[in-house]
DNA sequence: GTGGTCTAGACCACA
DNA sequence: GTGGTCTAGACCACG
């Protein structure tokens, strides 16, 4: 996990990775307790500059979901999974809610917008 | 149309603009020729900055959909109502991927995944 | 506002303005719609770096009591004064049992205590 | 006593070691030549470091409050009792200070803070 | 000219 | 060696 960043996406570094950590929260791949790697280790990883990754680390720790001892490292906080289970999957239909709204505005109707996601689950 | 613009959102101003009139073109609602509302005007109405506005037109008629003559105002293109439903269709196919992709990573199956697809496309 | 800046205290300088900023939408001193001093104005007349005054900015969004507008600026957020108000006693009153709980093991009684809350509220 | 640490507080452990220790010997539960627990059993008891704790007990030697003789132990110093005393009280009124200077500068008048204060007292 | 992101590197606090 | 803060400066997106 935390491998698959991409530099040139329109989305910020630091929040691909406050993204995939929320996720691996909210689908059990991160338990209570379980150590992130450290800042500088993964920032190593992934070719970036160690501040970006402390700053996703910290805005997650704003968020309530991990939380960081000095000296120790950066783990996760207990007893946020459903929440942010919940927290996810919100913001995601929230966004599929703002894809298929435009794909009706675009003139897609009900029958074509259900096809194309269909073909979406199984080849992703 | 051209009213609902959230300035709330992570979406650039101009780019919810250009959105809403490529989707337009894309279902038919402004057709070859129709002219558009002129910078000033929108502006007004949308209260916003007038070079937000021009900023979208500008990028319009660079991808050929618009074109503007002086004096006059702006008009919609001839011809590429195909090319850009083509081109909606495809932009949104690739962002519902995303958002697949993201929520597959989150944890959220097959199923669940299209009863929501199957409640926004109710609710919208 | 915000002129009181301690570099040497023990609280980091980003923490400050936050804490500056939050009080002053908890008191009434800002207000919706208000726009907050710009980032590189804001660092030159505190002396500071103008990314940290952007880190301070940005928690508050994160936190929603500000949203900013690229080119534009920060404002502070419609609907929140309640919200912050509350959060901000709250806050002050959990760090005020600290202080009387430590007080309370340092020997000092109730009566002491409450001589020197008088004193301290008469004399700031 | 010594019992009641708490790694999420944003006060340092080996602070809250520290402070604890100096509120008892101000308030008399820790009398001049008690010996302190030792570094490796306090470490255990409290499952931190047991670097922490020798840091903290460093600090508190350096300040005068204890001495420790190798191979015996740490033991509180004689006739800093009241120096001790003074000192908590000190710090703490200037912590009290902090707090309702805060609290002024975020809306709380005089009568709301008192109040505050009377059910912080009751409740501890 | 506004804020947003990222880099590079310094220094500090904590364990 | 861990994370936290701050600086300095670059480049970008938006208006």
């Amino acid at each position: 996990m935390l491998e698959k960043i991409d530099i040139h996406s329109d989305v910020a570094v630091f929040q691909q990775i406050e993204n995939h950590i929320q996720f691996a929260i909210a689908s059990g791949k991160l338990k209570a307790g379980d150590q992130l790697p450290t800042v500088k280790e993964l920032a190593e990883r992934l070719g970036i500059n160690f501040n970006t990754v402390g700053k996703a680390y910290r805005d997650l720790d704003v968020m309530g979901y991990v939380y960081s001892r000095r000296g120790m490292g950066i783990f996760v906080q207990k007893g946020i999974e459903a929440k942010c289970r919940e927290a996810c999957h919100k913001a995601i239909i929230t966004r599929m809610h703002e894809v298929i709204s435009e794909a009706k505005s675009a003139g897609m109707d009900a029958t074509k917008i259900k096809a194309a996601v269909s073909k979406c689950i199984a080849s992703d």
